[in-house]
RNA sequence: GGAGUAGGCGGCAUGAUCGCCCUGCACAAUAGCAGGGAGGAAAGUCCGGGCUCCAUAGGGCAGGGUGCUGGGUAACACCCAGUGGGGGCGACCCCAGGAAAGUGCCACAGAAAACAGACCGCCCGCCACCUUCUUUAAGCUAACGCAUGGGACAUGUUACGGCGGAUUGUAAGUAAACCGCUUAGUUAAAAGAAGGUGGUGGGUAAGGGUGAAACGGUGAGGUAAGAGCUCACCAGGUCCUGCGGUGACGCAGGAUGCUUGGCAAACCCCACCCGGAGCAAGACCAAAUAGGGGAGCGCUUGAGGGUGGCCCGCCCGAUGCUUCCGGGUAGGUCGCUAGAUCCCUCUGGUAACAGGGGGACCAGAUGAAUGAUCAUGCCCCGGUGAGAUUACCAUCGGGAACAGAACCCGGCUUAUGACUUACUUCACCU
RNA sequence: UGGGGUGUCGCCAAGGGGUAAGGCACGGGUCUUUGGAACCCGCAUUCGGAGGUUCGAAUCCUCCCACCCCAG
């Protein structure tokens, strides 16, 4: 239940080859994926057969026009894929989540309940809430 | 205490857990340990440099920038110190080459908007016309008066008349001559005077409700009317001389009647400065694929190409010979952080700043790191409670700005919460 | 990140120191039984914002704001 010391530390790390940094990648799931739509957030998915999920990240400049919030809204769904990527279900996975909209709310705890009830809407797997 | 002016410092802290990026250490399957990890504006990209390539950045034109003086600097549109002008009660703030080189613009209004002087007006002369008066000589008409007639009124009379006066004369009066008075209109000619209207030739710039801005101001003399035309005082300009200052400039004295609008953030002139692009610059390694490409030497023409807008200049350059195997896209590496650096101190300088000594190492990502959660404390705001207010204490809730490096520096500008220093001014208390 | 450009009525826009053209739309009227068409009238307290130069700025200068394009 609670990340500190429930299970092993290495679990919630969010290492290079957990992220999606190839232009084609974004293009594939953005033709190919699943897309969900939430009131935030769009996440576009794929199975992609490596041994491990990957995150993308959009955050568009149209929506967010100041640097300190697109970072901070960066920081925010990362911190969401480190401490939940282990209720998404197998096979591993590509996704992509995109931020449209201006959130008024910043804080880390509002996205993290937005995506997890997005993605267990969805049937990604069971999610629970670990902020 | 209120209002204000000019600055300065620093931009919550500590701990725990989970993470991210870089460096180093060992180690080689992950993993581990140690150290470091946003700003004063990192922003806007408005200037100036470094650095890289183009030729080592060269000449001319075009274009752009700066603009009181002196200094600082790698350089600047920045900074410091001063000069002059303007604003504010003041602390303080703002502005700055040339308009008597040239061109242009100044709507509407106004006589006129930039340099000559035109228009109205004022004055003088001449011409024409008109009016009035006078004179030269009268004439005509009507009236007053008078006479006659009569009911209103009509007729006659414009002087040889009427009225008055006084003189002579007389006893007194009358009468004649003498003097004065006796209305208005009108006609023709000539001359003169005054005035007016129009034209024309001159003299003037005193005055002319306009306008953002109008040709120095006041007074006196002067004149046909006037005018710096002359004079006195005041304001300004130009020139000269002396003194002070590196200089902008200041002070003092003298000469000159010189009085000449504003706009150069209009063109322009003068002085000084600027070659172009930009780290996605540029250099190197190098899959797949397609097929050639590079280097050296020699020679005539030198098409064409290489860098800024153009010209010159410079470089490469068709073909031949020799020789070599490489070039380039995806991708990767370097550039990439030790520097006009920071801290302390001494010396010089009013200061900006410069120099010397000692110490420190302080982000280097590239789909792009510097975060999240929890706890405690500090600060601010609001509520509640205790105490008579404030301060202070307890508790609850909320808040803690502006904002994120992308090659690096120096400035400017803009955004922004709190604290604090000096000074000005107002009010109150002592 | 770097380099360029544009902001004028609800929309498209001209004007580059002297009263902000024009078209579409909108509102009112004439005409018509009514609507459309046609015709007439109206509609910018000021040119993205703030300072400055000027007698006077949409226009000239400076600084901000917003939007768009290009390079990868």
């Amino acid at each position: 239940m609670e990340p500190h010391g429930g299970r092993r530390t290495k679990c919630y790390g969010f290492s290079q080859n957990e992220r999606i940094r190839k232009r084609k990648d974004y293009e594939r799931l953005k033709r190919k994926g699943k897309r969900i739509r939430g009131k935030h957030f769009i996440i576009n998915y794929a199975e992609n057969g490596l041994e491990c999920h990957r995150l993308g990240l959009v955050v568009p400049k149209r929506c967010f026009k100041k640097a300190v919030e697109r970072n901070r809204l960066k920081r925010c769904v990362r911190e969401w894929f480190r401490l939940h990527k282990h209720d998404i279900d197998e096979p591993y996975k590509d996704l992509v989540v995109i931020a449209i909209g201006n959130i008024e709310d910043l804080s880390c705890r509002k996205v993290a309940k937005e995506l997890c009830g997005l993605c267990s809407s969805a049937g990604l797997g069971r999610f629970v809430l670990r902020l």
